[in-house]
Order: C-alpha cells, then sequence, then structure tokens
RNA sequence: GCAGACGUAGCUCAGUUGGUUAGAGCGUCGGAUUGUGGCUCCGAAGGUCGUUGGUUCAACUCCAACCGUCUGUACCA
C-alpha cells in the first residue's frame, strides 16, 4: 500500500529562533513591567520604531554581493532598496530622532523594548532573535548624562531583584582606551582593534592570555591559534598597566577619606577588608596617566562621573570605574558601561557558565550626525532581556506566581438547551473576574474532560448532569485536593465511586463557591510556598 | 568562518566483525471502565536508522559530500 503522504512537510524551526510558551511570556512580561517602571520614574517616555530599516540607516553593515546576509537578515524591497532587520535598539533610534529633529523637543529622553535580530552563530544562551530594552537621552551632552544612565541601570537591576553586592556597573571611557593606544604608539587600526578585543577577552583568559593576544597570539586547548596584536613587551606592558590597574595597585579607601556612599558599600561583598574607592581610584589613574603621557580627558571624565554617582548615595559596590571595560567597537565616543552579574549562572546541565554583561552602553555622540550634519550628543544603554531572564531564572527571581488555570465547566449533555446552561455558567463565572471555560472537547467522554483539566491544571471542575439538573445543584470538584487523595486509593472502582473531593451545592451559589474554594487553595499553596521557604 | 564529536520511534537510548522481519523504557492513542483524573492490566499506532551518492551479491553498519546538533575558537553593532 502506498503512502498516502509520501511528501509530508517537515515542521521545523529555524535554528537560533525558540518559540515561547506561556510562563515564559509572562515571566518576561512581568520583567518589562519592572523595567518599564524604573524608567519612567527617571523620566523617559515609550517610542518605538520598527523591525526594518533600509539597511544604510543601521550602519556598517551593507550588503556586499558576496555575502549580503552576513551578520544581518536584509531583504530587497520592490523598488531594490536594501532593508535589514534591525540588530539593536540604537541606531534606529537615532534615524528616528534625526529623521524628526525638527519636531522633537532636545534633550529627548526616551525608552523601547523590542526584539532584535543577528544572523550569527546560535549558541547556548544566544539567538537570533531576541529582546532588548533601551533607554536613551539624545541631546544631552553632558557626563551627568551618562552618570544617571548608571544609576538608572543599577535601580533597574534592583527592581528586578538582584540585590545589591550581586551586580556592578562598570564604568569606563572610550577616550582612556583611545589615550593608552595613543600613549603606546599604536596608531594602526587594525592593530587597534586587535588590541581592544584583547582586552575584551579578560574574563575569558585571564591576564596572562589578553598579554598573549597582545603580542604574538594566543593557542587554545584544541591547538587552534589566535593570531595577536603584535604589541612589543614594552607597549604590552603599558596597555596592561593601564587597563588594570584597579587589579594591580588595588587602594583601600581609609574611614577618613571615605565617603557616605562608601561608607554604606563598606564589608558589601560581606568579607571584603575594605572598599575599592572611585574617587580614590581616579585620581590614582589620573596620576599615572599624567606620568605615562596619556591624554588626560577621559580620566577627567571618569572622575566626574565618579563624584556625581557618589554624592548621589552609589557606592562602588553598585557603579564602579573599571578601565578594563570595552564594550563594543564601534560608535562609542565617550563613558561605556555594563552590567555585570557577580553570582554564578549554571545551565540545565548544572554547570556554572560564563555569563558575561546582561546589559551595557555609553555615550555615542556621532551617529544623529550621520544623517543631520549637525552635533546631537546621546548617551544610552540597554538591558538584553532575554539573557537577564535566563540569569534570573537561576538567582529564583522570576515572577513566580503562576497563573491558576481556569476553571472547567463540563458538558454531560450535547443539546444545544443543554449547552447553552453550561455556556451561560461559565459566562457568570468570567462576569465575576473568575478564569473559566466550557470543555470544547468531545463530551460524549466524560473521563477525557477531566483527564483533559488535570493535565492543564484546573483548579476546580463544575459538574452538571440530567440528575444534578432536575434537582437544581451543581457538583463542584476540586481537583487539586483530588489528585492528593489519589494516593490513597488503589483500586480504580473504588477511586471513580468515591467522587472524591467533590461537593454538591445549590447551581445559584455557583460563583460563590467557586470563589470560596479558590481562595482556600490560593491560601494552601502560600502556606506548602511558606513550609519550602523555611525549608531551605 | 575554522577544528573536533555526534545523528536509530515524539523523548532517552540499545543494537549490527556488512547478512532474513531494527529493539526497550517513557510518552501518545484505544480498551477493561458508554456519569468521574490517579493506580493496574490488555492492545495499537509510530522508523525509507539525518539526506544524497559511491563500494558490495548484500549497507542502519564501510567511504564521500551535504544538512543538522553539540563543544572549543573567531566575529559580535
Amino acid at each position: 500500500m502506498a503512502k498516502n503522504t509520501p511528501s509530508k512537510l517537515k515542521a521545523r524551526l529555524p535554528r537560533g529562533f525558540v518559540d515561547r510558551s506561556a510562563a515564559d511570556i509572562r515571566a518576561t512580561e512581568a520583567m518589562l513591567a519592572k523595567i518599564r517602571e524604573v524608567y519612567e520614574r527617571y523620566g523617559f517616555d515609550p517610542v518605538e520604531t520598527p523591525a526594518f530599516e533600509y539597511t544604510d540607516c543601521l550602519g556598517k553593515f551593507l550588503p556586499d554581493t558576496d555575502r549580503p546576509n552576513a551578520g544581518v537578515f536584509s531583504v530587497q524591497d520592490d523598488d531594490e532598496q536594501w532593508m535589514s532587520l534591525r540588530y539593536d535598539l540604537t541606531a534606529p533610534l537615532a534615524r528616528h530622532v534625526a529623521e524628526n529633529i525638527n519636531e522633537i523637543q532636545l534633550p529627548f529622553r526616551s525608552y523601547r523594548a523590542g526584539w532584535v535580530f543577528r544572523n550569527e552563530k546560535p549558541g547556548p544562551g544566544r539567538f537570533r532573535q531576541f529582546m532588548q530594552f533601551d533607554a536613551d537621552s539624545v541631546g544631552a551632552p553632558g557626563v551627568q548624562a551618562d552618570a544617571e544612565m548608571c544609576m538608572m541601570m543599577a535601580d533597574t537591576m534592583e527592581a528586578l531583584g538582584i540585590p545589591r553586592g550581586s551586580y556592578v556597573i562598570r564604568v569606563n571611557n572610550r577616550k582612556v582606551l583611545d589615550g593608552i593606544l595613543e600613549a603606546g604608539g599604536v596608531t594602526d587600526s587594525e592593530q587597534k582593534l586587535a588590541v581592544l578585543r584583547a582586552i575584551d577577552k579578560l574574563d575569558k583568559f585571564g591576564e596572562e592570555g589578553v598579554a598573549l593576544l597582545l603580542g604574538e597570539g594566543r593557542k587554545d586547548e584544541s591547538g587552534d591559534f589566535t593570531k595577536g596584536a603584535g604589541l612589543d613587551s614594552a607597549q604590552i606592558q603599558k596597555v596592561l598597566t593601564a587597563v588594570f590597574i584597579n587589579k594591580i595597585a588595588i587602594d583601600y579607601a581609609s574611614d577618613e577619606t571615605a565617603s557616605e556612599a562608601e561608607k554604606s558599600s563598606f564589608n558589601n561583598p560581606p568579607d571584603a577588608k575594605g572598599y575599592l574607592s572611585n574617587r580614590l581610584l581616579c585620581h590614582a589613574l589620573l596620576v599615572n596617566a599624567d606620568e605615562g603621557g596619556i591624554p588626560l580627558e577621559g580620566y577627567q571624565e571618569l572622575s566626574q562621573i565618579a563624584d556625581l554617582v557618589d554624592a548621589a548615595g552609589y557606592g562602588p559596590d553598585r557603579i564602579k570605574i573599571d578601565p578594563s571595560v570595552v564594550r563594543g567597537l564601534e560608535y562609542y565616543t565617550g563613558p561605556v558601561y555594563e552590567a555585570e552579574l557577580l553570582f554564578d549562572v549554571t545551565n540545565e546541565k548544572g554547570e556554572v557558565v560564563q555569563f558575561g554583561s546582561v546589559g551595557g552602553g555609553g555615550r555615542y555622540d556621532g551617529l544623529v550626525k550621520r544623517f543631520t550634519g549637525r552635533d546631537v550628543p546621546a548617551t544610552g544603554f540597554s538591558i538584553g532581556v532575554s539573557r537577564l531572564m535566563s540569569a534570573l531564572k537561576n538567582l529564583k527571581k522570576l515572577q513566580a506566581d503562576e497563573v491558576v488555570a481556569p476553571v472547567l465547566v463540563t458538558v454531560m449533555d450535547g443539546d444545544t438547551e443543554s449547552l447553552a446552561r453550561y455556556q451561560k455558567m461559565t459566562q457568570e463565572l468570567r462576569a465575576a473576574g473568575i478564569r473559566a471555560e466550557m470543555y470544547q472537547g468531545n463530551w460524549k467522554k466524560f473521563g477525557n474532560q477531566l483527564k483533559y483539566a488535570d493535565r492543564r491544571g484546573c483548579p476546580l471542575a463544575i459538574i452538571q448532569g440530567g440528575d444534578e439538573r432536575a434537582e437544581g445543584t451543581v457538583q463542584i470538584k476540586d481537583l487539586i485536593e483530588g489528585k492528593r487523595l489519589s494516593g490513597e486509593i488503589a483500586d480504580n472502582v473504588t477511586w471513580r465511586e468515591s467522587r472524591p473531593a467533590q461537593v454538591s451545592i445549590p447551581e445559584a451559589d455557583i460563583v460563590a463557591t467557586v470563589r470560596r474554594m479558590l481562595a482556600e487553595q490560593a491560601e494552601d499553596r502560600a502556606r506548602q510556598d511558606g513550609d519550602a521557604g523555611a525549608a531551605q
């Protein structure tokens, strides 16, 4: 017999993309709400741009004829213009501001959450579609705008339930890195990039690894060789000293010189003997830079940020000046910052994974100017919502209060008059604000209706057959309690006939009874959660 | 992009020095039980062994290419 479906279509998800479950969506929504609340409180307003932009507006990735989709997903419009799916939310914002520059009142403070797309190799925790949540101040030239961004990031982390000490916002300045390279005699742009990449690998390969990458290169465990930046040993030393200064020369503040913010961060993390002072660190950086012949402007800006956040009560446990922060290679022109989690993140297999940053940003003074020709300084940051969510799952800080499944109104008789009665009961429950649904499958198999309710996690089932209707009652079955009782009954006939956890009530009392039973179940859940919490 | 490992049922995995008809557990569906979930028992469906080509009397097994997954690495706005 021939196969009747010879060319059955295979259902498959494109690699690097995921379907999202109800639980994921609800958790994401909860996170977005918390982030939004912080941004709103800081006086930012929502603005949204579309997923597609003309490719030339997005930045450096102009489709070339060989690989038009390298890095970004691109398509050609009817008129042959190249369009691309956005790969971040910053470039589209710059386009929006430039296009509406005459209507927009600067400084323009806005936020947006949205999906972005990158056409690159997916890996664990790395997808080709993921969500970012950005906030930007456009037309804000001073470092006070950058300092504000850092503080807002810190507040956002805490609003999401990440305790102080479990995250840190690290701040650097692109001008610092440029200055170091300049003083080190690194002028070739390829070489500059190689140096920045090497510095960025600190958390992955350690200081020795970075030193190798700054020099000849480094061989990884599989024997693959990565070519280095080719600096000589004097240059390497200069770069390492300037960049890793707070690792090399840890300079703890004494109580006499500490600010209130620094004092409040004392002993946090708990076993720390003292604390690094952002202000003293910046002082040391300036002195060092001066001696090393490195331009001072970047350091002066960092120093201002240190003073600003300190005065606002943000200690180095929350916002830390760190000259090793690199942050992307493209459009940043001044302060750069990134949010890092300080607790271990484990994957499904229970292994600790390198997590990296969960958000970052910086000053991009040139981005709007590309369109307008006039200086429009801007600064902003982005939170990687998808990444952060997988980390929060770990910390058990995800919105835990599960949405309770609907009450199921079962169907005993399928004639229109009966169906109308069931439908009316369902609507009465809904009108009372109770999630409810009428069984929509094959009603003739009553066992399947309860099986459905069980697997769906329904808390209650409403049952009214001919007998109940004749006496004007309904049965309400507590499926949670019934499940518990099932453990005590081995024989199926007894199990069926005993109708466990089932009450008979007058039809008029459905809403009140359902409401009461749901409340009781909620109390039970709360008690169990409490017990579980206490046991930990 | 580069290197390596892997690819057998919806899932987790057996298996074959190349030889009739490829197995198990779990899951799914049906029945025992036409008005009651779970347990138990009985039964069924589900595979061109990743794809294509090659070697061979014979390929799930050997070879090649491709596709996909995973690991490392490169790139990462």
